[in-house]
DNA sequence: GCCCCCTCCTTACAACGTAAGGTTCCCTTA
DNA sequence: TAAGGGAACCTTACGTTGTAAGGAGGGGGC
């Protein structure tokens, strides 16, 4: 007999641990980061689930593959915005090289849960690294400020800033009547939040712009690493 | 019959969801988070695991009532510490406070893991974020500047700084043949890592002070915040 | 022509969260 | 004091997860 199924395998491409790793990455913009299961994954391709385990070591591997897949398009991404030619060039071009990495995070907002999970560091995100590391030196950084430095911008190096408590669909502002509640119990924030609804009265659609408070802490932080350099 | 269970269930002390809530927090400091399932916290009380759902919602719950457990053991802490009497002390008594609430945090290591999954914020992080924002306010910033310097600060306001990649026991110097093969690749890394080992040559046991690289990045930023008072 | 190995499949297991319903026992109320 | 009710806990069971173990088939090298 012969079933669809087999049909199928027979036009069937191989699998390979790149098509695996780019399948979860996609599965996982399309419907999040819990929809990456062994068999879910395999299902994408018309096999089972341990078939996987030919090309991947285990799902642990998996996500530190898509931790690579999401570098590659930052390295990417990122190659084209050229070293400073001058040292006071520096923050502008880290600048530019961090917003542009940014833009591949908020492609996959997914990622940033899974690069906090990963306890090894990948080559690819080494690569990133040095090269900012490059720049810093350009800049005119000891080492050791540069270890500050990285230390100090975290996840902002790579264009994220993973907040506290992050609600799906973004911060929104309250209703008034829950605004009155807040009021007893937290004066300050309620106070907080009744200005920052009456500077922006019909952002109905979450009050806090992402890209720029991300902007407002890495100018922050780069302003205050320019400082150092006296 | 009278089996031992039986007995121990006369003695019982009844659950409460403080007991549950408590009891996770402690296996989680002993055994990690992923220790804390729900059929091991039954375990503690020498119970079935659905029994715990008279007292608490589900899992999730759970997770969100540790929050609060830590919250709990931050903002008594942090109560101690009096308000500024003058603007200009804004900068030192919020430093003072962040990093008693860090003291919070470094017993449970697990904790910012689980602050981050949570989407809706817990009442008393408000508590705590709201303390703040006293601070702030007497500092003499706008509500829309405090606003800026919470997203500014992050995590870093309650005490942690969630690091890109947290090898288990902290970020160890490489041996001096790896970083032969590391220069390769990444030149600008491993000449960072030859100048960190070689100022401070007999630390086997990690080459990054986790305290005084989280003191730097916040007196970055609040240096930065102080900046605009003008 | 034979064999081997690579790829994929089948079956199975342990651990997880939790739905549904049953038992035990104490407290309240008549 | 007997009856009723409800809280606390248990039993059983289901679906889902990652993955261990071993088997089938087919193409390439000797």
């Amino acid at each position: 007999m012969t079933t669809g199924a087999e049909q199928e395998s027979r036009t069937r491409t191989p699998l390979t641990r790149d098509r695996v790793l780019r399948a979860a990455a996609d599965r996982a913009d399309r419907n999040g980061i819990d929809a990456v299961t062994m068999r879910g994954l395999a299902e994408e391709f018309g096999v089972e689930a341990m078939s996987l385990y030919h090309h991947v070591a285990n799902k642990d591997d998996i996500l530190s593959g898509v931790v690579d897949v999401v570098m590659g398009e930052i390295n990417e991404a990122v190659r084209d915005i050229a070293l400073p030619t001058e040292p006071a060039a520096w923050k502008a071009v880290l600048r530019a090289r961090i917003l542009a990495a940014r833009q591949v995070f908020l492609r996959h907002p997914w990622a940033p849960a899974v690069f906090q999970t990963r306890t090894e560091t990948a080559l690819s995100v080494l690569d990133y690294f040095d090269s900012v590391l490059a720049i810093m030196a350009i800049g005119g950084f000891t080492h050791q400020q540069t270890h500050h430095a990285m230390h100090a911008l975290g996840s902002r190096a790579l264009g994220f800033n993973q907040e506290l408590f992050t609600p799906p669909g973004g911060y929104t502002a309250p209703a008034p009547e829950e605004l009155q509640a807040m009021a007893q119990r937290f004066p300050h924030l309620a106070a907080m939040l009744v200005d920052a609804v009456h500077d922006d009265p019909d952002s109905t659609l979450g009050w806090c712009d992402d890209q720029a408070e991300f902007e407002f802490g890495l100018d922050l932080l780069l302003d205050g690493l320019d400082r150092l350099l006296g």
